[in-house]
DNA sequence: TTAAACCTTCCCCTAACCGGAAGGTCAAGA
DNA sequence: TCTTGACCTTCCGGTTAGGGGAAGGTTTAA
């Protein structure tokens, strides 16, 4: 099987499939005589792993370290639960964030007439020196 | 005031006001004979309404169209609205990625007994075709 | 005078890719 | 048999928003 049929049927591109043998998450793979990459379908189960992995948000290195776990039959599942458990709370970090910088918008812009006039809470709000004041605000600033 | 002096007051780094320079975020400011970059308070000002988009998580080229509008008086708060209803719905498809992710990722962690023996359904599932089963499951997979 | 604390430019590194150029290979149809 | 198009290869550069550090010049205070 050719790297495009391997990306075909993984559902990652070939130029991640050689990235990713470049970085090191999957080993090298035999070649022709001409030097093209020859995939056996335990290849393409890997890759296609990667892919959901990162389908979930996992780094390529948390994604490596899974991929490891799972060829592991002596593995605990400790170990699998722990790297789930820290995506999650880096997700949750993420989240929180962007819900902070939503909300603080949403209240500015609510506040701004958006037409043709130049008069906005907005690039006031921007310009004063702390938007701390906008997490719980009710009324426009 | 120095480059030094300015990041301090703006709470932007003396590396990152050089390269917001380079890249045309704000305009070069005058030199001393020794080459040092000499800043006003109209600059510092700048670099912080910057610092402050980027706290609200607008993309640099964001922030500087932002800058640009509070910056001519002729603006019309309409163009300023637009830049900040489009990164709320930026962010609102950030959340709801990320929230899928941990839904998902939580659900598996709940399945899993995270002790030492190797039977681990996080695992199960990633090697599966497809985890769009998982979004409403209740019960373990 | 000297040492610390500045400043300058320059280059490399990050994550996870995408695009494209230049050139070699393979298979099918005329 | 030749050609054409679809493959494949490596290599290079760009993306975002910076961080780190080297090598060397400047300023300021003791």
């Amino acid at each position: 099987m050719n790297i495009g049929d391997a990306a075909r049927l993984s559902g990652v591109s070939a130029k991640m499939i050689r990235y990713y043998e470049e970085v090191g998450l999957i080993p090298s793979v035999s070649r022709t005589e001409a030097g093209y990459r020859i995939y056996k379908d335990a290849d393409v189960y890997k890759l296609h792993f990667i892919r959901r992995c990162r389908d979930l948000g996992f780094s390529l290195s948390q994604a490596g370290e899974l991929l490891s776990l799972w060829g592991n039959h002596s593995r605990q599942s400790a170990d699998v639960k722990s790297i789930v458990e820290s995506h999650i709370n880096d997700l949750t970090l993420k989240i929180e964030e962007f819900q902070r910088m939503a909300s603080i918008l949403t209240t500015l812009s609510a506040c701004c007439a958006g037409n043709e006039k130049p008069d906005c809470p907005i690039l006031k709000a921007l310009y004063l020196a702390d938007t701390s004041h906008l997490q719980d605000i009710e009324s426009c600033p």
